[in-house]
DNA sequence: TATCCGCAATCACTTTTTATGATTGGCCCA
DNA sequence: TGGGCCAATCATAAAAAGTGATTGCGGATA
C-alpha cells in the first residue's frame, strides 16, 4: 500500500538479506537490489553497509526504517478500515488451507477470530497447495492459506508468517542424545519424509541441495502422506523425520519428541494468503488483517 | 514519496477536481482518472461521487483521505530528515527565481529562512523561467523557483503554491467602478500585458482562449517587461492589466489599485520548485521543506 | 427547450518502468 | 586454495503509466 520501493527497503532492513527479502516479497533478488539502489541514489544516502556478503543498516538506513515502519502500520490500518466498510463483520467466508496449516496453525486462530466476529460463518476446505489454488480460481473459496512459493499471475500472494522445518526423533531414540549433528551425519540416519509432490519435501530437498546433499544420498525408510502418520511412526522406530515445527510443538513440550539441529542448515518456508485480485478486501481482508495482528499471540498462548 | 496512486487520490480529494489535480501533479487528466479508477477497483470502494461534472468525496473516500493525509505528512517528514543528514544546515545554496517570485513572493520567505538557518549562505539569480532552467542544467544553481508548466525530463518539478493572475486598474479609473465584468466587455478595455514570451502572458492567453477570446481580439495598449512598469503605467492611465495577485497586494491594500473579476474566468498558475534529479535533497531539500511549511504563514504575516 | 461548455471517461498507442534469468565477482569459511 | 553464498550486473521480456484525441454526460445559458 505504501510506496513499493520503501516496502522493499523495509523488508530488506528487517531481514537483513536481499535474498530473503526477495523471497518474502515474491520477486527476484536482482529486483530487490535495484530498488534499494535506486532509493539510495534518490536519497543520496547509503542505506546498507555491504561488508562482504553481509549487510547492515547504516545510521541513515535506521532512520529511514523508523519512518517506513510507521508508514507500514498506517497502510495496514487503512487496508483494515477499508475492509471494514465492506459490510464485513457478518457473512460467510470460505477458506482453503493446506494440511499443516489447517491442522496445526489455523485452529487457534480461527477460534479467536470466531470469538470476535461471531456473525461470520467460516467454511474450511482442506487440501494441498495446488488444489487450494484451483479452488480459489474456481471461486469455491475466497481466501487460501498455503505454504511454499508458487506464483501465478492471477493470484495475489500475501506472506504472513514463516515456518521452520525441523529434524525430529523420538526421545527414546538414541540418535536424539545429541542436540546437534553435522550434515554428513544425516546420511546414515534412517529418515521418514513426506510424500513426493508435497511442499514439505520440496523445501527440504532444496535446502539439502544447498549443503551438497542429494535426496538419493539419504537413507529414506519411508515416505508418508501426513504429519500425523510420521509422528506416530517416529514413536515406534529409530527413524528421524523432517517436519514442520508447528506439527510437533505439543510433542516437543511433553517430551516425547526432540528437535535435533543441523549445523549450517535451516529450512524455512513461508505461509501465504492467496486471494483473487478482485477479491482482496472484504471478509478476506478482515481475516488477513486479523491473522497478521494475532498469529503470534495465538501461537504463544496456545502452548 | 508515498504510493503514487494514493498521492493522486489525495490531490484529487483536496482539489475536488480531476483536471486541477492533473495540473498540480504535472500529468494529464486521463492519467488521473485511471489511477483513481484503479484505486477504486482495488479497494472495491467508490471514492468519489460523480454527479454530473462535479465530484464529491464519498464517506469511504473521506476515510481514505484521513489516512493519506497522515501518510503524506510522514513522507514529508522523512524527506526532511533525509535532507538534514546531508550536513545541510550550513553551506551555500544557489537559487534561481523568475521575476514575480523573486520580487514579491520570495523575499519574506528568504528572510525567515535566513533567520533560522543562519549558516546557510543564499545566492539568488533572477531571470525568466527558461533561463532558470538552463542555469539549473548547467549547475549554476541547485534550486529553481518558477511559475508555469514547462516539462523537461531531466528536471524534477515540485509544486508548492498557486498563483492567480488578476485584472487590475487604478481606482481613479472609471472602469473600476464595477466589481465584476463579463468576458466580452474585456474587448473594449485598453490593456497592458507582459511581453510576449513571458509566462504571465502565456497563461493569460491560454485562459482567454477557453472563453473564446483570442489575443488579437483585445485592445492591447502596450506590452511591458515588468510588473513594476505595468503598475506604474496603470496609475497614469485608464488601462487595465493582467498581473499576478502577489505583485499588487500592497497596492490593493492601500487602495490605489483594484481587482475586477471576470465572470466565469479565473487564471491560475503554479509555483514550482525545480531541481536536477540527482540534486534533490540536501540544502535544496531543506529549503523546499521549509518553503512548503511556511509560505502561507509568511505571506499572511507580511501583509 | 435547445445549445454551449466544462469536465470526466474512454480509446488506441507510445514510452518508461519494473521484473526476470543467467552470469559475474567478491568475501568467507573450511 | 577451492567451494559456496550472496549481492551486483546485464540483456531482454513483460507490464505499467502516460499521452493526445475524442466521446458523452449534465448544468448552465439564452
Amino acid at each position: 500500500m505504501f510506496d513499493y520501493r520503501l516496502k522493499v527497503f523495509d523488508t530488506v532492513a528487517r531481514r537483513l538479506s536481499f535474498t530473503k527479502a526477495a523471497e518474502e516479497l515474491c520477486i527476484t533478488q536482482p529486483a530487490v537490489t535495484k530498488h534499494v539502489k535506486e532509493l539510495e541514489k534518490q536519497f543520496r544516502l547509503r542505506l546498507f553497509e555491504r561488508t562482504g556478503n553481509r549487510i547492515a543498516l547504516t545510521q541513515g538506513g535506521l532512520m529511514v526504517l523508523k519512518h517506513t515502519s510507521i508508514l507500514r502500520d498506517i497502510s495496514r490500518q487503512l487496508e483494515y478500515e477499508i475492509s471494514l466498510l465492506h459490510e464485513s463483520r457478518r457473512g460467510t467466508l470460505n477458506l482453503g488451507a493446506s494440511t499443516t496449516l489447517a491442522q496445526y496453525v489455523l485452529p487457534p486462530l480461527l477460534a479467536r477470530f470466531h470469538g470476535i466476529y461471531r456473525d461470520v460463518q467460516l467454511h474450511m476446505l482442506n487440501a494441498n497447495t495446488e488444489q487450494i489454488e484451483q479452488a480459489l480460481l474456481r471461486k469455491e473459496i475466497e481466501l487460501g492459506i498455503i505454504e511454499g512459493d508458487s506464483k501465478r499471475r492471477e493470484i495475489n500472494y500475501t506472506p504472513f508468517a514463516r515456518d521452520e522445518i525441523v529434524l525430529v526423533g523420538s526421545t527414546k531414540n538414541p540418535l536424539t542424545k545429541k542436540d546437534e549433528i553435522r550434515p554428513d551425519e544425516l546420511l546414515s540416519i534412517p529418515l521418514l519424509l513426506r510424500e513426493p509432490g508435497s511442499g514439505t519435501l520440496e523445501v527440504v530437498t532444496h535446502a539439502l541441495k544447498n549443503t551438497g546433499i542429494k535426496l538419493s544420498d539419504l537413507s529414506v525408510e519411508m515416505y508418508l502422506g501426513s504429519s500425523e502418520a510420521i509422528k506416530s511412526y517416529l514413536m515406534h522406530s529409530h527413524c528421524m523425520a523432517f517436519i514442520s515445527q508447528h506439527a510437533v510443538i505439543n510433542e516437543i513440550e511433553n517430551g516425547s519428541l526432540k528437535i535435533i539441529s543441523i549445523k549450517k542448515l535451516s529450512i524455512h518456508r513461508q505461509f501465504l494468503f492467496i486471494t483473487l485480485h478482485a477479491d482482496d478486501g472484504g471478509l478476506p481482508g478482515v481475516f488477513k488483517w486479523f491473522a497478521v495482528q494475532n498469529y503470534r499471540d495465538v501461537l504463544l498462548a496456545s502452548h
